[in-house]
RNA sequence: GGCGCGUUGGCGGAGCAGUUACGCAGCGGUCUGCAAAACCGCGUAGACGGGUGCGACUCCCGUACGUGCCUCCA
């Protein structure tokens, strides 16, 4: 099967082509660094990846842009909040650009710990200044714009498919606003594409307004992007005007994605992505996360409980990226107890002696065969729009299938293969995470086996309490001693 | 008020119109020097009411409940 993803364009399930063979421009959505990243963050994150892993499977070289908003997002999408870095700074006594820079460091420092693939561009808001205000020049001179006291705000009723890709009813969505909107906009969805610093105040992040966006060119008068402009001035920049898929949080369709198409697609006249994908949120503990609820839990808080950023990885991977689902230490829990299984089969690599060079030899059962056709598998499932959690199952059918094979009957080829299929799709870096032992505890577990053979338990206990403590277990099957790292104790 | 989604066993979570999802947890057993693991078995899931099928968890309609976005947020 061929690459299958679900387009909110189109709201079907399409098989994905490229404007360029072999090429895939992607853009993602990426956070805005006032604070730390809870799991419903990394969540999407984490599902992007498997995206961009899954084309790479499929022969796609990406490039693909990721922002970092450090500006101009505001604390209410009706444009007259608070800008997010301005009020985390005053917060934390610092400075916007203090702030920004800490939560990047942060951001970037998770995205190592979850095994996250580097973008080819992470690119800062703060960085795309003059691109985002040439995308505002090009869309004043097209006549898409308008000033009013506090902004250049863009016109969406100049805009005619406005409403189509969230399905939104705007005059009902009017009557029903529960925000007051700025009476000087010409319509309730109009929004800002460049913000002006009220009179009279300081911002940290400020830029002087280029005279020929203004009313009057003799105005002097500081200002900032708005939200919105910084992905379409960093997706179109870098990627050129039309985008092969663009992610993000299925919050964004009715505002940020929807505003997006429109200035972009009013600039370049062009269609701005041709894939839409949007991931669902999680919730925690059976309710939406939120900081006032206390359940936005970031990787930090997970680790102090004994939960790997991989754990969690795992834990994304169970559920489909289309699907709510529910985040808590429980599910947490039986996560990591299903990734320590896969590692304790990972290990099963050095411990196997592959007596079979040739895969086609069928005198070994079907071992070699269904390893095979495990690899091939779970590359279909993902084509079939990523479906991650009928991956999991493939893999755990498998690797039972190994549990009640003999060492000495194990394709190690097969296996070896497997690894790096689900390595490298799912990034659960099974591999890395299970080293060989080293020789000293080869030789124990010799010693060890000497020992039981000659019914010398105090012995044979006493070496496997020194495995333990190197963090090696031992168990004793028909076939032999095989050793697996210990799982990691949970704290209560 | 508008738009959307969901309801599967103790917890999580898929596929599929007719045969076990899968994981985690629980109980019983086998194996084992012990332990661990593994294996076998058990608990007979599909909100409710209709409809269409020989047959529906799986398609259609309705009801109830829950939930998301429109307001911080992936």
């Amino acid at each position: 099967m061929t690459l299958q993803l679900h387009n909110t364009l189109t709201k079907k399930i399409e098989p994905f082509t490229s404007q360029q063979e072999g090429k895939a421009l992607l853009y993602t959505c990426g956070p805005t660094v006032y604070n730390y990243l809870h799991v419903g963050n990394w969540a999407a994150y984490i599902y992007w990846d498997t995206l961009v892993r899954t084309l790479q499977a499929n022969h796609y070289s990406v490039e693909r842009v990721m922002n970092i908003t450090d500006v101009g997002h505001l604390t209410s999408d009706a444009d007259d909040g608070e800008d997010k870095l301005e009020k985390g700074a005053r917060r934390e006594g610092k400075t916007a650009w203090e702030v920004a820079e800490m939560y990047a460091e942060d951001f970037m420092g998770g995205m190592e710990k979850l095994g996250l693939l580097l973008p080819q561009h992470v690119t800062k808001a703060t960085d795309f200044i003059p691109q985002q205000l040439d995308l505002v020049r090009i869309l004043k001179e097209k006549g898409y714009t308008y000033q009013i006291t506090d902004g250049i705000y863009f016109d969406t009723s100049k805009f005619a498919n406005y409403a189509d890709f969230a399905s939104l009813d705007l005059e009902a969505q009017k009557a029903g606003a529960r925000v007051e909107f700025n009476p000087e906009k010409r319509n309730a969805s109009d929004f800002a594409l460049w913000k002006f610093t009220p009179a009279g105040e300081k911002r940290d992040m400020e830029w002087q307004t280029p005279n020929d966006l203004l009313i009057d060119p003799n105005q002097q008068l500081m200002g900032f992007p708005g939200w919105h402009l910084e992905c379409s001035a960093m997706a179109m920049s870098i990627l050129g005007p039309t985008l092969d898929i663009h992610t993000g949080g299925i919050d964004h369709i009715p505002v940020h994605h929807t505003n997006e198409i429109a200035q972009s697609e009013s600039a370049s006249g062009q269609l701005f992505s041709r894939f839409w994908l949007h991931n669902n949120h999680l919730t925690a503990d059976g309710t939406k996360i939120s900081k006032s609820l206390g359940n936005g839990y970031t990787l930090q808080d997970l680790a102090e409980r004994g939960f790997s950023a991989l754990d969690y990885r795992m834990f994304v991977l169970q559920s489909h990226y289309r699907s709510e689902s529910n985040f808590s230490f429980e599910n947490l829990a039986a996560a990591k107890n299903r990734l320590d299984h896969w590692r304790a089969i990972a290990a099963l690599r050095h411990q196997t002696h592959d007596t079979l060079q040739n895969d086609d030899d069928k005198s070994l059962d079907d071992h070699s065969v269904s390893l095979q056709a495990t690899s091939q598998a779970i590359i279909e499932t993902l084509n079939n729009d990523l479906n991650t959690p009928e991956t999991l199952h493939i893999v755990d059918v498998a690797f039972s299938k190994l549990d009640t094979t003999s060492l000495g009957s194990i394709h190690q080829h097969g296996l070896q293969e497997v690894l790096n299929t689900i390595d490298e799709v799912l990034g659960l870096q099974l591999q890395s995470s299970t080293p060989d032992i080293d020789d000293d505890s080869k030789q124990v577990i010799i010693e060890r086996q000497r020992a039981r053979d000659e019914k010398n338990w105090s012995e044979s206990d006493r070496l496997r309490d020194e495995l333990l403590g190197k963090g090696i277990t031992i168990r004793d099957t028909p076939g032999g001693s095989i050793w697996e790292y210990a799982p990691t104790t949970l704290l209560q």
